[in-house]
DNA sequence: GTCTATATACAGATAGAC
DNA sequence: GTCTATCTGTATATAGAC
């Protein structure tokens, strides 16, 4: 059995990607993990404290990913491939990026929140950016890396949110389809 | 001076395509048109009601907007152009686009809402698609013009959320490079 | 570290007068 | 159509016992 604190960051972190940060309620958190709404405060004093802890580690265990996928994967389409299957998988769970659920919510954000925020679409989009670079004979458009990132995690992003509301998965694959066209 | 139901209408458009239908309460809505909270329930008995208003009279006013461009505009680059311009200007108001909000807040909507929502979605993606099989010679590309219709609509609806809580434009610049580069 | 109890605030919603 | 008044539910958050 794993530990309260990581119990409830677990469980909050589902919520969010489920119902977003104001649907998650301390009283309903710790009825998931079985303890008082009080208690919850021992761990996460204020609600932004528990925002900032899910979006650190949610960029935490994003990169752990990215990095396997760096040392895995041999060629730039198979990474993409990866890629793309990190945001397949959420939406296979009927969930939403934590980060993008928060980005609709910014208005609710303090300002320490949106700085980690905003770091890890930047950090993001500079991964991608570089894993573009790293190939150059691969690719087959004349986009700059940069922008093409950008597209992609925006668009990857925006399909996980499209698809759930629609109930299907036709934005993701037709993302899918065209960013594959282009390694 | 509008009636106070439009004013009711335009206030709750605003507030709900800044921080969301969670973050809009009947009181401060009330307090913005001068009345009391009471008397918003007049016009709207529930909040779904609400939302449903919201949600029709946006999708009514988007299809005014998509028919004035099938006409006014000559080829299918600024037909596009115009399309990307719609959101360009939800995107300089610091707005997200109402439904993509909504659809963030999924789990709050009635089921009504869910449909309402899912047809406005689907009715974009039909106009487009259907813009791009008006003009096959124009058509750089050789995806299918649901597909492509589709990584459009979803990749502007994300780049409107990253792009405003990244604080900057880059994902909408990159998706109008990449698009506009294909017509 | 978890609890009970509670302060405080604000939400959606309704009854009934005018 | 708008108001006052209020019900009811729920939220965040805190104090202090164990």
């Amino acid at each position: 059995m794993t530990d309260n604190r990581t119990r409830l960051e677990n469980a909050a972190q589902n919520a969010v990607m489920r119902s977003g940060l104001k649907g998650l309620s301390f009283r309903t958190l710790a009825d998931e993990v079985g303890i008082k709404s009080s208690s919850v405060h021992y761990y996460f004093p204020e609600k932004a404290d528990l925002a900032q802890t899910l979006i650190e580690r949610y960029t935490t265990s994003l990169f752990k990913n990215l990095s396997e996928i760096a040392t895995r994967d041999a060629n730039l389409r198979s990474k993409l491939e990866a890629f793309i299957g990190i945001f397949e998988e959420v939406a296979s769970q009927n969930k939403v990026c934590l980060c993008v659920m928060l980005a609709a919510e910014l208005e609710s954000l303090n300002d320490k929140n949106k700085l980690a925020l905003q770091a890890f679409f930047h950090d993001m989009e500079l991964w991608l950016g570089s894993l573009f670079e790293a190939y150059p004979s691969e690719l087959k458009t004349s986009l700059p890396s940069a922008s093409l990132a950008r597209t992609i995690i925006s668009g990857l992003e925006g399909a996980l949110l499209v698809d759930r509301a629609a109930g299907n998965t036709y934005c993701m694959s037709a993302q899918k389809e065209l960013f594959l066209s282009m390694v």
